[in-house]
DNA sequence: AAGCACACCAACCGCCGTAGT
DNA sequence: GACTACGGCGGTTGGTGTGCT
């Protein structure tokens, strides 16, 4: 049984906030603090329900909010964390400090989420979109259909489907089974989580990425860069990446596997639930350079550079025009680029069956 | 210059969970 | 247990800005 909406009594203003509203909001904020929403307004003066006058600081007046584009690395975490919790913004924003959970909602929403489906990844479940495949008739019922794996289905179809596609399929079966794992693992301490949150500012975080280093999920890199070798330097604008200094560690001739390891997420040979380390590590970026491998990994290390400059907006000013585009297409391009072998690999394999 | 389409984002809406009675 | 009040969350909307034709 739902509640009457909270402004349509006395004609409580909607709309936008005028600055007037805002100051009277914020200097009876500073002065109270803020509890009792429902009171808040009244008390304040202000003509609006406790739950925009909640909204407008939370989303807009709490000084501690971060305004202006995301970064690398920001985006980034977005992506790796969205992939675990799925549309719980609260829970993303509570991992990237100054972000409110509309504005990485909206963020979602505007950027990420249209450019994974350009790129063919499904922004749902994180993984490239097999319905481009014929194969995806086969591999739907097992891949999200079904809570137990069927490899033994797949296994059986060896004689009919590409060994290489059909070891790629298995891959994303596995990472998808690992995930749901972890989901349900998540579920149970999310609440860990969220109480190491408010403890230590930095949260014991989880490495997505380390979910998916599975013997597998190696092959499945491996896999990607031996069949894909001359169509993968082809497609990247190597050039480029050298002459900016981006270049993803996976190019250079003397590659080790390294994966793109934000501190807190935690060290790669931990448990995923771990508590962080006790130094500063928790809070700076780092590499990991241990033999972990995976396709977001991968992704990560092209889209989020380790050494990806300082993010282009200050604190308070939003910079858009020309540099937003700019630094928009630099991410689609390295994303692209990198995706161009992994899903032209499938197109030209299913083209082949 | 005008009209249109699209992108962006602040704000709203409705539902849910929880605490209090 | 039923009901209510409240805070919080996720989905959606609508106004505004921007770019293209």
């Amino acid at each position: 049984m739902g509640r009457a909406p909270c402004c349509d009594k006395n004609g409580l203003k909607k709309g936008p906030w005028t600055p007037e509203e805002d100051q009277k909001l914020i200097d009876y904020i500073q002065k109270h603090g803020y509890g009792n929403w429902r009171t808040l307004p009244k008390n304040a003066g202000l003509q609006r329900c406790g739950k925009s006058c909640r909204l407008r600081w939370t989303n807009y007046l709490r000084p501690d909010i971060k305004r202006g584009r995301f970064s690398f690395e920001e985006e980034e975490t977005i992506i790796q964390l969205h992939s675990i919790l799925g549309n719980k913004w609260s829970s993303i924003a509570a991992r990237l400090p100054g972000r409110t959970d509309n504005e990485i909602k909206n963020y979602w929403n505007t950027h990420i989420r249209k450019r994974l489906l350009r790129m063919g990844i499904d922004p749902v479940t994180h993984s490239p979109r097999l319905d481009l495949l014929d194969l995806s008739t086969v591999l739907n019922s097992s891949l999200y259909n079904s809570s137990q794996l069927n490899f033994s289905r797949l296994l059986g179809m060896q004689h009919i489907i590409n060994p290489e596609l059909l070891r790629l399929a298995t891959s994303i079966l596995s990472s998808q089974t690992q995930n749901q794992d972890f989901l349900l693992q998540n579920n149970v301490e999310e609440s860990q989580i969220s109480n190491a949150h408010v403890q230590n500012q930095m949260p014991p975080l989880l490495q997505p990425c380390q979910l998916l280093q599975t013997p597998v999920q190696e092959d499945q890199a491996r896999l990607m860069m031996q069949s894909n070798g001359e169509n993968f330097t082809q497609n990247c604008p190597m050039n480029e990446w050298q002459s900016s200094g981006l270049m993803p560690s996976i190019l250079t001739e003397d590659y080790i596997p390294a994966v793109t390891n934000y501190g807190y997420y935690g060290q790669s040979n931990q448990s995923v639930m771990d508590p962080p380390p006790s130094d500063d590590q928790t809070s700076t970026f780092q590499s990991n350079s241990s033999n972990n491998f995976s396709f977001q990994s991968v992704l990560s290390n092209i889209s989020s550079p380790s050494s990806s400059p300082t993010p282009l907006h200050s604190n308070s000013t939003y910079i858009n025009s020309s540099s937003t585009t700019s630094h928009e297409d630099e991410r689609e391009s390295y994303c692209s680029n990198m995706l161009n072998f992994d899903i032209q690999d499938i197109l030209d394999v299913n083209e082949f069956m």
